[in-house]
DNA sequence: ATAGGTTCAGAAAACCTTTTCGGTGTGTTT
DNA sequence: AAACACACCGAAAAGGTTTTCTGAACCTAT
């Protein structure tokens, strides 16, 4: 028996395993058995350290187990614009697959600065990450990191540059003709197609899956091509102007964003034209706030990026598992209906 | 000299200060300090340690350091909810501030459970963070995490129950009084206000403001009293022709959202008045993607989150060294000025 | 040549936990 | 009573870095 009965340490320092054996009377090494569950002890000493680590409300150092573990249980997210909506829900979607198994994630924004971008890398593999996510904001492929990182990598919504990485993107052009498809099937013929900065991959492929789809149909593109201008609501007034000028017959429209569909709607109501009863509209990234609110409510396409992130999470997980994989895996989109096209089904 | 000329370590390892110490032909001691740029080093030994961990891509071990240091360089944030649109530019703000400091953010979002927050914390804790940062996605208070943490915590955005914690928020009464000021200055008499939830603080603290300026300017609340709904588009243009029916003569609202303003000023257009020509509408947030958007564009509060966000993370810094504060610090809001008050001046 | 100072390098402890292995004591079998 | 199995506990090493302190070598001044 220690005659020393010490007080409690002091608060200023929080308490280690030495306290806590200490305390129950024990080997610092009987009682990380006992805390960790292991056997070898016996029932009453198991109980005595556990009343102890409570007292002292100890909670064991994660940086000394990660050091001899090897593995810290945290992984990097390293986005490159958070502003940009696109990242969120994705980075929604691994902090919740991660938070629920015990993982820990550190944040990083390069702000589309490879500089940045370079630096945080540097820190977090000198905090021995176990894998790193990398979410792009737009969908064009983003220069890989290189093949030599000590962990592994996953790339999210922005795929790699290079085929040897793994990256999960959202099927653009399944979703152009998903939605192209679902007009159809509302029987409308006279389909036109505004959307997007035609620089944006994004845009390029839903026009391509749009343009597919029209074609294995045997209808034209209303309008005659695919109206590029940008993602504002501004561009879906302005195009929609223009459309109903150069082709009154149109009775749908697929837009590539939920902002330009809204402008989209603000100009049929202007000329007159009833949704969805004359002309059939259709958004992009089911924006809640936008399409929900909209008179009369927008049928959207909605690319699932909490998904698309719990999907990257568990990749990453086998990964870090030794189970890699590699190239693009494309997720599907999903198409939500709502008043703007299906009043009349 | 060692004669054993080993091989460069195999790429599965990451290479350890040893690894380098042993490659320049030093003690890790002389290493550590050479690389780390204290004195008690020859120029020429420096260089050839810096070279042997360039050839290696050393890269110091975080856990290790922390351990011996005490300090991980890591701070927590915790929201209650990513989702809520509010926490991400308080977020945004707050990683930029530590991202420039060499300080790594753990992201941890308790979707609003307390259960899981609990959760967080024992991990976060465990992780020896050196700060904690809690963002709510609501003005109203919230509990506090308790006194006795080992670590400072600096709430944001929403303050904690606690006076003893330190809060920082939004000015929302002020804010109120700004938008209202700014309605008097463009010289309207007849000021209506229509906003979300009452159950909502930021609802109740924006009217207050906007009241108190009214009664010290001498003028009426346009519609006899605050009109408080849901923060809706939906909301907005319910409210709008409830109020043109009952006092027509209203020349001003002020919105609680920048939604419920586009719902307003939809429904002025329908009901034929001229924006800002016959009313003038302020709304609040600015968010970017409605109020640029809007016809016209929407005069709108700013929060200034990612500023409080900056500001979180200085105060945490100054507690981390030590100085400590407490009580909740108030941000003022600025107002932007775009068409749909400004026209008339 | 000796005393004293200066400059640089290395040994060792410390940080905290986990795990392996050896040791002690108790109970069981012949 | 001796041998053995078993259950439990503790000593010690490992993981990578920083820091302090000691020690060695070299130089200068007397």
């Amino acid at each position: 028996m220690a005659e020393e009965s010490r007080p409690v340490p002091t608060k200023s320092r929080t308490a280690t395993l030495t306290d806590v054996a200490r305390l129950a009377e024990v080997s610092i090494a009987t009682a990380s058995k006992a805390l960790n569950g292991r056997d070898q002890v016996k029932a009453e000493t198991r109980a005595r350290v556990i009343a102890a680590a409570e007292k002292l409300s100890f909670s064991p150092n994660a940086l000394a187990r990660g050091l001899l573990a090897g593995r810290t249980g945290s992984v990097g997210l390293l986005t490159s614009d958070l502003e940009g909506r696109f990242s969120i829900p994705v980075l929604m979607g691994t902090e919740d697959a991660f938070g629920a198994g015990r993982m820990s994630v550190f944040l990083c924004d390069a702000r589309g600065d490879s500089i940045r971008e370079q630096h945080h890398l540097q820190s977090l593999l000198s905090r021995r990450i176990d894998g790193l996510i990398v979410v792009g904001s737009r969908t064009d492929p983003r220069p890989s990191l290189g093949r030599n990182l000590p962990v592994p990598v996953v790339y999210a919504y922005a795929p790699s540059e290079s085929p040897d990485d793994l990256s999960l993107v959202s099927d653009n052009v399944g979703a152009g003709r998903l939605a192209v498809e679902h007009l159809i099937a509302c029987g409308r013929t006279r389909i036109a197609h505004i959307t997007g900065d035609p620089a944006y991959k994004a845009a390029q492929d839903r026009a391509a899956g749009a343009r597919a789809t029209l074609e294995e149909a045997g209808l034209p593109m209303a309008g005659g091509q695919v109206l590029f201008g940008s993602w504002t609501e501004g561009w879906g007034r302005g195009a929609t102007r223009m459309l109903l000028a150069n082709t009154p017959e149109v009775d749908a429209i697929f837009c590539g964003s939920d902002q330009i569909a809204r402008g989209v709607l603000d100009a049929l109501r202007e000329h007159g034209r009833d949704v969805p009863g004359d002309v059939a509209v259709v958004g992009f990234d089911n924006w809640e706030v936008l399409a929900a609110n909209a008179r009369p409510q927008l049928t959207s396409i909605d690319m699932n990026l909490e998904h698309l992130g719990r999907v990257a999470a568990q990749r990453l997980f086998a990964a870090i598992d030794g189970k890699t994989g590699s190239g693009i895996e494309s997720m599907p989109c999903r198409l939500v209906p709502r008043e703007s096209t299906t009043a009349q089904g």
